[in-house]
RNA sequence: GCACCCGUAGUUCAAUUGGAUAGAAUUUCAGAUUCCGGUUCUGAUGGUUGGGGGUUCGAAUCCCUUCGGGUGCACCA
């Protein structure tokens, strides 16, 4: 029986006896009580002062009372205006703590049969990732550890963009420029590589454009008719034709390209179950429009063109079908949305895709669900802010992008100079150390981009972010290590912190048990981040429990304490909060050293 | 113009989804260690929750209005 419904069903009951009145125990709300108050759980009395007939202190002082009496788990109980405070004894607490012991995983829901897609990061094979890309990746990466701690089977997609008028753009500018250069002639990373020819086509573009309207264009006209855009056009056309020319450049430039983005995916410590093409699938759909038309779902204008009215709902009309029977954006979406349920037959599908999207996969979303898809209720948006510069908006054009491999070096080696100038890694030989400051400088990145609502848009501050106090993941990977040192000296002198221990004790100072109040908030807490897909709720919770533990490590000493069970009581408490740091700081993908 | 999102200490973010005196971090200042790691801990300073109205026992949260910022409104992806 669990602490929350022994005092539900008490609040029950009372009413029954006290009040004459029926309360059920699934209309029994309790909050935590505010920490300036004494006691655990508080119930709100203010709702239901017209039921017991009596003012909200009134009641509250009732049911206090026949809690006190009526249970020996409660131990006292306060009444502020119409809140009811409730204390619980030592002993509960106890309990708990050694039940929790006795859990293996601790936190993390068994597998329950249920399969969940995410798809993220879906990056353009014309240019590398930049900081955009960082938040979409932690957080696709995020939300699928925790979705797996709440008992799903988790896939991770990747839907490439590999194809289309942007890709042909940096080949062309590749084939005038590059003179054969390779990523090892040069090296360059492949995704820079092919970066680096992206940016030249524009300035070419422009220069051109610019050409057109002195000899007395329209500046409008200008932007349609220079030369190097006609020929990109026209090498798309001949990729459709599969002229193999061009095949064999797009193959050659994207194989750069992606083992560009492998190594970058490694050094973030991601991995894909699942790649998809938009090569491969661009063409999808397409038997999709003419089952719409069927079923009444989708209208032909005079033109040809394909349409869905969705003014219902108070959306637009929207374009499925160009009137020359190419397909449109979301007509690719449509198949493969198909393609992925057909491959996993999911029972969620997430997309983590900014929110500049938001009006896209809400017309998706509903498109499917009228053409009647089984799988449509489960579809997610996973939506997410834009990064900000103190210095304002990230513009590739205007060389504003922070790139993805430059941040996360930048963060390794902020990381090593503010280790060494604390001298902390005598004894640490060169891999341990390179390892070390990979896990410092990328935790602080994951856990800065992690730790606000996603739906937000973040300031994205670089002095900021290299901070190492506060809230922030080297502080949590820090409490870590101390913990660790404190476990290495218990099992030195031997000590014994099994569950039976903790059991024989009947005593409890204050920071204990607020230490494992928290420490039992965990499972709720991953529940809830699973729920509401936000890896923040994670975030504060570890900073919580961190904090928390400093508070308790700085009040009580271990290892001068004279009772051995006490010592023993807490060199377990100091374990199962290292346990949950390293279980929750994986749920964000960060990994904690056990010496920093 | 229409649609959607957001406005909270100087700054960056919270607020148990309608609950108590709106909390953290950072900055500045003042303090704590015979100790298991001082990248720690305690305290102080800082608020008309953009403005106005409404709903109710109770509003940062819900409704209306107004101001400010962002995004979307391609037969692009």
């Amino acid at each position: 029986m669990t602490i929350d419904f022994l005092i539900k069903s008490a609040i029950s009951k009372a009413f029954k006896v006290a009040f004459d009145a029926e309360l059920t125990i699934a209309e029994i709300a309790l909050q935590e009580t505010r920490k300036e108050f004494v006691g655990s759980h508080t119930f709100v009395t203010f709702p239901f002062a017209r039921m017991s007939k009596k003012s909200p202190e009134e009641t509250g002082r009732v049911l206090g009372e026949y809690l006190v009496q009526s249970k020996v788990e409660i131990k006292s109980f306060n009444v502020v205006k119409g809140f009811l405070n409730i204390e619980l004894s030592d002993v509960v607490w106890l309990n708990l703590f050694a039940a929790i012991l006795d859990t293996p995983n601790y936190g993390i829901h068994p597998p329950a049969n249920k399969k969940v897609l995410v798809e993220f990061s879906s990056p353009n094979t014309n240019k590398p990732l930049h900081l955009g890309h960082l938040r979409n990746n932690f957080l696709g990466h995020s939300i699928s550890q925790i979705l797996t701690a709440n008992g799903y089977e988790v896939s991770m997609s990747n839907l490439v963009n590999d194809r289309g008028i942007h890709i042909c753009k940096s080949m062309l500018a590749y084939v005038r420029y590059g003179n054969g250069e390779t990523p090892k002639s040069s090296q360059l990373k492949g995704d820079h590589l092919a970066g680096k020819y992206y940016v030249k086509f524009d300035q070419e573009y422009k220069k051109e454009t610019e050409e057109l309207i002195l000899q007395g264009m329209e500046a409008e006209q200008a932007k349609k008719k220079a030369p190097i855009l006609l020929e990109a056009q026209e090498m798309l056309q001949k990729w459709e034709a599969n002229d193999p020319e061009v095949i064999a450049l797009w193959k050659q430039m994207n194989g750069w390209v992606y083992a560009g983005f492998n190594e970058s995916y490694q050094t973030m410590g991601i991995q894909f179950d699942k790649y998809y093409y938009e090569s491969e699938t661009y063409l999808l759909g397409k038997d999709i429009v003419e089952e719409g038309l069927e079923k009444g779902v989708f209208f032909k204008k005079d033109d040809g063109s394909v349409w869905v009215d969705l003014t219902d709902e108070g959306m637009d009309e929207k374009l499925v079908l160009r009137a020359d029977g190419t397909s449109v954006y979301i007509t690719q979406d449509m198949g493969t949305a198909d393609l992925k349920y057909a491959d996993f037959k999911f029972e969620k599908s997430v997309y983590v895709v900014g929110n500049e999207q938001d009006y896209h996969f809400k017309v998706l979303f509903s498109i499917l669900k009228k053409l009647g898809r089984t799988y449509a209720g489960g579809l997610y948006h996973l939506s997410y802010g834009m990064v900000d510069l103190p210095s304002g908006k990230m513009k590739s054009r205007e060389g504003t992008v922070v790139d993805a491999d430059d941040l996360m070096q930048e963060m390794f080696d902020t990381a090593e100079q503010h280790t060494k100038e604390l001298g902390k890694v005598e004894g640490f030989d060169e891999t341990e150390a390179k390892e070390l400051y990979r896990k410092l400088g990328l935790g602080a990145l994951k856990f800065y981009l992690l730790r606000v609502d996603p739906k937000k848009r973040i300031l994205f501050n670089p002095q900021e972010s290299v901070e190492f106090q506060g809230f922030t993941a080297p502080f949590i990977q820090y409490t870590f290590a101390r913990i660790s040192s404190i476990l290495r000296r218990a099992k030195q002198l031997e000590i014994d912190a099994n569950s039976g221990i903790i059991k024989n004790q009947n005593q409890l100072a204050a920071e204990e048990i607020d230490l494992i109040k928290v420490i039992a908030d965990y499972p709720a807490k991953i529940f809830l981040a699973g729920e509401n897909m936000d890896p923040s709720l994670v975030a504060q919770y570890i900073y919580d429990l961190a904090k928390e533990y400093n508070r308790f490590y700085t009040v009580h000493s271990i290892f001068k304490e004279q009772d051995s069970q006490v010592m023993a009581m807490r060199v377990a408490l100091s374990n199962q909060v290292a346990i949950t740091i390293e279980s929750a700081m994986l749920l964000l993908g960060i990994e904690v050293p056990e010496r920093m």
